[in-house]
DNA sequence: AACGGTAATATGTAGCTACTTAAAATGTCA
DNA sequence: TGACATTTTAAGTAGCTACATATTACCGTT
C-alpha cells in the first residue's frame, strides 16, 4: 500500500479556496506569488499554476502577469449551462421528436436583428420560423435569422427536413455566443402556435453567435408554459 | 526578431476543433491518441493534453482513461453564467441599492423545500423573505430557506442590515450549485411586492447549494417585469 | 511634476520525464 | 459460455527547466 503524498492540484486549489473563505484573504486582496505558495505547500509551481487557473476559471480569483493573483473583488456564482440540440432534448425526455417548418424567407434584417449583432448597415438574412414538437405536441417555437453573407450554404439545406438549429450546431463553429433569458406573456400568435393560453408566462431564450466577428445567427426560442432550464451539474 | 515556431496549446486546440467541424471526425468518433497527435503536429503530449482538456471543458469532446478521446455524441451549446451578489448587480447598473427584510422565521422545511435538496426527513431551517431595491424601487424578491444544521451562524447575522444573499456568498463556500430558470405569472402578492401588474410574466431564478452533500440554502429569486439574464462573455 | 524609457517580476506557455489510474481488452478457468 | 482475474493502454498528474510576455515599478531627464 502506497501512501500518496503527492499533492493533486485539486488539493492545492481547495486549500487556497479554503484560505480565502476563512477570511484570511478578502475580496480584492493579493495572494502570494505562485512560487511562494508552491514553496510553502512543498509542491511544484506548475501544480499551483493549475490550481490557480481553475480558481480563476470559476471566478474566485483574478490573475494578471506581473500584477499577481488577487481575490475577485466581486464574488459571483458561476454556473455552466448546456443547451442541447432541441431534438436531443426532446428525445432525452422520452418524447418523440417532431419538427415543422413554418416559414422561410430571404429578406433584409430589421433593425432589432441588426442590433443583436451590433451591426448598423443592412444585411441580407434568412428568416426562419419553425416549431419543435414532442409527441406531436408543441414544444418550442423558434424564430431565427441567419446571416447569408456568413453562412451561404444554408440556402442549400432543406429546412423542411432538418432543423436550422441542428444543422447550424453540427456544421457551424462559433467563436462567440451571447445568451439572454427573460419571461414574456404569450400573445395571440404564440398561444396558438404553442397551445398555450393568452397571457401565459413563457421563458424565452435568445441566442446570437458569431465567428471571428462575423454574425452567424440569432434565434429567439420561445418555450411552452412550465418549461424549466437547468444547469448541467 | 524571433519567429515563434512553438505551438501554443490554443493553436493545437483550434486545429483539432477545425478537424472535427470539417467533418473529418463526426459525433461519437474516436480521435487519435494524444501522443499520436503530438507526434503529428510535432509538439509535446502535454500541449495536446492542455488543448484536449479545453475541448473537453467546452463540451466538444469526451475523454476517458484508456477509452481515449471521442467527439461528443450530442454537441451542445455551453455557456457560462455569472450571478453576482444582488447589491453589486444593482450598483453596476448605476442604481442606488436598498434592501428590506420582510420576514425571518425558524421553522421546519416544507416538502417542496426538502425536495429541492433531495431530502426526505424534516429539517429545521430559517425562512427569509427579502426585497432588493434599486433607487427605492423594487428590483428583486428573495424567498430563501437556509439549513440551520449546516449554517447555524446565520442566526447571529443581522439580516435587517446585511442580506442573506451577500452574507452567504461571502462566507459560505459550496461544492454543488443547482440553478433553475423559468417564467411565472405574477400573483397578487408578488405584484404588490414588486410593483408589477397581476399576470405579468416574471423570470424566476431558483438556486440551491450544498457543501459536501450537506444542504446550505435554496432560494427563489423573483425578478421584476422585463428583467433579463445575460451570459458573461 | 510630468513624461518616457528601462528594468524587474509574476504569470503564461512549452517541452521533457516519470509515474498513477481508470477502464477496456484479453486471457483463464469452471 | 460466462464469470473473474490479469494485462495493457491512454489519459491524468506531478515535477523540473527554460523561455515568453504583460505589466508594474523604478529612475532619469526635461
Amino acid at each position: 500500500m502506497k501512501i500518496t503524498n503527492r499533492l493533486s492540484w485539486k488539493y492545492v486549489r481547495d486549500e487556497i479556496h479554503h484560505e480565502i473563505l476563512s477570511g484570511r484573504y478578502g475580496p480584492g486582496d493579493r495572494l502570494p506569488r505562485d512560487a511562494d505558495i508552491a514553496n510553502q505547500l512543498n509542491c511544484a509551481r506548475s501544480t499551483v499554476q493549475r490550481a490557480m487557473q481553475d480558481l480563476s476559471d470559476i471566478g474566485l480569483v483574478e490573475r494578471r502577469r506581473k500584477g499577481g493573483t488577487r481575490v475577485h473583488p466581486e464574488p459571483v456564482t458561476r454556473a455552466t449551462l448546456d443547451i442541447p440540440i432541441t431534438r436531443h432534448e426532446v428525445e432525452k425526455k422520452g418524447g418523440r421528436y417532431g419538427y415543422q417548418l413554418i416559414m422561410q424567407e430571404e429578406m433584409s434584417a430589421p433593425r432589432t436583428v441588426l442590433a443583436a449583432f451590433e451591426l448598423t448597415s443592412p444585411v441580407s438574412m434568412l428568416r426562419i420560423e419553425a416549431l419543435h414538437l414532442s409527441d406531436n405536441r408543441p414544444y418550442m417555437l423558434e424564430d431565427r435569422w441567419v446571416c447569408l453573407d456568413t453562412v451561404p450554404e444554408i440556402r442549400d439545406v432543406d429546412l423542411k427536413i432538418q432543423s436550422a438549429n441542428e444543422w447550424l450546431v453540427l456544421n457551424r463553429p462559433y467563436s462567440r455566443c451571447d445568451l439572454r433569458f427573460y419571461a414574456i406573456s404569450a400573445d395571440q400568435k404564440m398561444s396558438e402556435m404553442l397551445g398555450a393560453k393568452i397571457g401565459d408566462a413563457l421563458l424565452l431564450i435568445e441566442r446570437s453567435t458569431w465567428i471571428d466577428g462575423a454574425p452567424i445567427t440569432t434565434v429567439k426560442t420561445i418555450t411552452t408554459p412550465g418549461y424549466q432550464l437547468l444547469t448541467s451539474s
